[in-house]
Formats: C-alpha cells, structure tokens, sequence
DNA sequence: GCGAATGCTGCTCATATGAGCAAACATGCC
DNA sequence: GGCATGTTTGCTCATATGAGCAGCATTCGC
C-alpha cells in the first residue's frame, strides 16, 4: 500500500502539472475520489517529488532568505536563484543586479553611503539604473589609491554610484595598506584623509564586498601584498578580506600589525552599523561569506544560492 | 512597462511558489489587484520562467508522450522521465522498468508475444512483477543461442517473463545469423525451427529492443559479426538493428545478403502488427530510434525524454 | 474475541482561482 | 484634434481546491 500510493501520486501528479486536469478529472481516470487525488497530490508534495523553480536571471529564493533572516540572524537577506546559470560570470552579474536592486529599494534613503571597492562593488555600480536615488552621497570607506593599471577603478565605482543617484563622491586619498606604520599614523593625521573618514565612520549606510585570501585576491593584484603574505596569512587562519582587514573564520582580525597599517573603516565602526551591506557570491567565497555574518559584520547579505545554503548548513 | 511587468511576474511567482501566498496576499504586498497578479502569474507561466518537474524514477512525461503520438504517429508512447538521473545505468533501469509496466497493462492481454533478447530485455524481464498476467506464452522471435559466456541470457530472459505470467516459453533453437545462405535455408526449413518461426508470426504482439551499430553491439559480443563486418555495414548507412537485422536512417534492410542469412522474423511482419513494441533509451539509440519509429517498425514505444526530444526535433 | 486506538475515507463548507465581459485606457491614423 | 482600433483593467460568476469533521475499517493489546 505504501509502494502503491507513492505510483499513484506520480501519476496523478503527472496528469496535474503535466496535463493540466483538475482533480476531479484525475480522479475518473484513476479511478480515485477527486479528495483522494488532492491527498495523493499533497503527498507528494510533500515527499518532495514535486521540484518547482522559477528560471529567470532576477529570480530569488524566498524561502532561503527568511531561513537566512532567522537562523543567522540578519535583518535582511537577498539571495539570487543558481537556476539555469551558464557560469561564474552570470553569477556575478545576477548578484551584483540584485544588490543594486536592494541598494535602491531602502528606506529610508541614506544620505551617506560609504562603500568599499572592487570587481564585485564595480559591478553594482553598473548595474545600478541612472537616477536610482535622489541626493545619496558616496564615501569611500577604504583606502583606494591603487598601484596599478587598474587605477581608477575604485575612483569609478564611487563616483559612477553617486552619479546615478545625483549625488556626490568623496575618495579616500590613501593607499589601503602601507608599509611603515608611522606613515600610516601620518597620513591618517593629514587633514584630507581624517575628514574623509570622519565622513566614512558617519555614513548612513555601508556597501561592501570581501575577497577570498588567495593569491587572485585585489589586494595581491593591487600590489598592497605579496602571494607569499597572502599564504602566511591564510597559516595564520584567514578566509579572506573585509574592506582591506583580513579575518580568519570566527571575523578576528588575523594580524594586528598588519591591520595597524590598513587605512580604512574599522570592523568595530561597520559592526556598530544597522545598515551594513555585504555583496557576497560565488563557490570560493563561502568561507569568508561565513565569517562576515557569524561575526556580525554585515546586517544584511547579499548572495547566490549555493552560498546560502552552505550558510545554513555550517549553522 | 514590457520589463517592468515581467519582473512583477517573477515576484508574484516567488511569492506564489516559494512562499504559498495567495493571490490576494500577493496583491496586497505588490499593491496589485488580485485579478492582475493571476495574470501575471499566467504570463510567468506562458513565458517559461516556471518549471515543474517531477522528480521520481517512475515519473513519465505525459506532454512529450502525447506529441509522440500525434506526431510521429505512434499508437502510444511511454516516456520517462529523466529528471535526478545519475547515470546510463539508471536511465537504463528506469525505462526497463516503465516497460514491464507497460507490458503489464495492456489489454486484452496477448495469448502469445514475441520478444526479442539483450541486455535490454534481460532487464524488462527482471522487473516484471510476478503474476503479472495470466498465462502469456512467449515466443522468441530471432536466432537465440548464443556462441559466448553471455549464453543463456536470451534464453533467460524468455523462459523468465513466461514463468512470471504463468505461462510456457518456446525458444527458437537456431543461431542468430549464419555464415552461408544454404545453411539458414536449411535451418529453416527443419521442424523444430520452422514451428517456431510459424508461431512467432502468429503472435498477437512483440516486444523488442534495437541494437546500436558500432563495435558494442550484442551481435559483435556475441561472435555472429566482427567488427569490421559492422564498420562496413555503418559505412553503408546503417544505424542499428532490430532483431538482428540491420537497418539505415529510413528503417530500410542495409545488407540484403547478411539478412538472408539471419533468421527470425521478418520486419514486415513486425510492421504489420498492430501490438508491436520497442524499447530503446540511451544517448547512442537516437538514430536507430528514430528509423524505427519513421519506418512504422513500432505501433508502441517505450524511451527516455532525451531521446523522444531527439525524435520530435528529427520530425 | 473484544474494545480501544489509529488511520483512512468521503463528505460539507469556506476559500482560491480562472473564464469571460464591459468599461477605461492607450494607440495609431487621418 | 477626433475617431477607430486594440489593449489593459476591474469586475461577476462558475469552478477548483483545501480545511475540517464524522463515520468506517484496520490494527493492536490484552
């Protein structure tokens, strides 16, 4: 009877999601009530026979999000269907889509938005719709001078978002880690840099990625560190980069004198935030995904499927 | 508004699917009217950004069955599923298995069915139920015993579908092709041969499989061709057999004077029963299943989505 | 073998949904 | 601008579906 009931329902399912009969009509062919059917159909539902997805690039998955907001307690989750992608490069795109989405959909509207940089934060910034906002202003909240010929990349990030919302863009004027940390003490004292982030440590709202700690990282590509600091950083336990500072799994900052000579926001100023966005996706990021919402770093996430599942079960 | 709505629809089908919300609750979250949220679910639907899939190993693709049978003009075809599929094995299994299933339900059950042997029918006969009919006498309707250790196999396969339906199994003691044509007319012309070919002709329905033409086929492996013979019979446009014969793209006989030598019935006499069925899955059968089915070598067929694709793509 | 307990069945009733339609609206054409 | 045409909207009504419940059967314990 248990084998039985279980054909059953995968005919009566096939006749109700395949060929559109009610349920009543199901029940004539199988010679079944039409309540029978309708159980036999809840059944396997239940038994999770029945797989419904919605393919489309700006589909989300509801259900992980709530499971998101409830077991990691976060305030807000967005978390971008894997169905029918062809590669990483959707994926990026499909999550950098959706947190522009989100960035434009708060309210209230921040009046100051600070925000990191890199592919990830370049991405939102095109993805954004010209006049998305009205007035916001945007911060940089890490040190963005790069080094190489990806110059200027983190300077269009902040001005392209500030741009579309109407609104101004204030560059932080440093390198995001220095070698010596007296110059980093001075450069910090040095009157066009505190302002900055003075205005970055009072901003509404932040916006930010994290990178993995290997050597394809931004911060190796920028020129800031070495592969070979990268692999004593990843002995140390680090997973990967918030804003410059590396952490390891638990949101520690790995190396304190390493830290000391990174410009930017502290991790405290982004935890003490209610409004901290992080734009997280893709497989090699799941541990660093881990970190920032275990260590409260962000208040709301922004990610694919596949790490969001792998944030419930780590859980 | 053409992109607005759309993604409107895929909110509403998040909110639908995902999160069992009413069409009503719907609209109120979306500040939509109820009536316009179903339409956009429908228009979710219309467009394909919803997909059901029933996933279960006896899951059968209604839609694709229907067409099948409209289009290629088949009396009835069943299709399998191969959603959460692993492997060849499985599909393999599955499609055997949707096969005794179907051998099992027709009516009026025949008094006599011819089968065929390989590996492909070993299977059907192993998932057959016991009991699963009356008294049906099998009857097998190609050369049979085999030269090799796979000897047996043809033999089990009928004697097992008899003795599961309470009946008497009649095997046809002849090989499957010989080397000389003197030497089939021979063969057949004895007694205990001739009897049974006689009955096989009479049989009220067939079951059978089909062959690939490349160096794995059964005939090969069981020493009646080398694989040289079967280079040249590819070479002159074959895609497969079906008892023992081998035929091209149109489901024409590819080398008449190999057919001579092979015994067994006649593809005519398989065209014009009005109960034959084949069973063909497989990534490799496309070609040969698609001969047999334009050529009416089949009234029944049982197959796997991938290959029914194939088959209303060939069309 | 008998009663209790559990599960299954077929029902009533409330609710959710889809078909069809008239009015409102936008669109193109002169 | 004014009219005709096609499209979208919000509705009514018929139908499909799910919740809840009482009766029946089956199982289990003793």
């Amino acid at each position: 009877m248990i084998e039985s009931d279980e054909l059953l329902s995968i005919r009566a399912a096939e006749l109700y999601y395949e060929e559109d009969k009610t349920q009543d009509e199901i029940g004539s062919i199988l010679r079944l009530t039409r309540w029978k059917v309708g159980r036999l159909l809840a059944q396997a539902k239940t038994n999770g026979f029945i797989r419904i997805e919605i393919v489309h690039p700006r589909a989300r998955r509801l259900p992980i999000e709530r499971r998101l907001r409830e077991e990691r307690g976060l305030k807000d989750a967005i978390v971008v269907s894997t169905a029918g992608i062809t590669g990483e490069e959707e994926l990026q795109a499909r999550t950098a889509q959706a947190a522009a989405d989100y960035l434009a959909s708060i309210r209230p509207i921040p009046r100051t938005l600070g925000i990191s940089w890199g592919r990830t934060l370049y991405e939102v910034s095109e993805h954004l719709k010209d006049g998305w906002s009205t007035g916001v202003n945007v911060v940089q909240i890490n040190g963005g001078v790069s080094l190489n010929r990806r110059a200027g990349t983190a300077a269009t990030t902040a001005v392209t978002i500030a741009q579309k919302a109407g609104g101004q863009a204030t560059l932080l004027p440093s390198p995001a880690i220095l070698e010596r940390l007296e110059t980093k003490l001075a450069i910090e004292g040095d009157r066009a840099v505190s302002a900055v982030l003075e205005m970055a440590a009072s901003a509404n709202a932040y916006l930010y990625s994290a990178g993995t700690a290997d050597e394809h990282s931004v911060l190796v590509d920028s020129g800031y560190l070495t592969v070979d600091d990268v692999h004593e950083l990843v002995r140390k336990g680090a997973v990967g980069d918030v804003v410059g500072r590396y952490i390891d799994a638990d949101g520690n900052i790995v190396d304190p004198s390493l830290d000391a000579r990174t410009v930017g926001l502290s991790h405290d100023r982004l935890r003490a935030s209610d409004r901290s966005i992080a734009v997280i996706a893709g497989a090699g990021k799941h541990a660093v995904a881990n970190a920032v919402v275990r260590s409260g770093l962000c208040t709301v996430l922004v990610t694919d499927e596949a790490t969001a599942i792998s944030l419930l079960d780590e859980h």
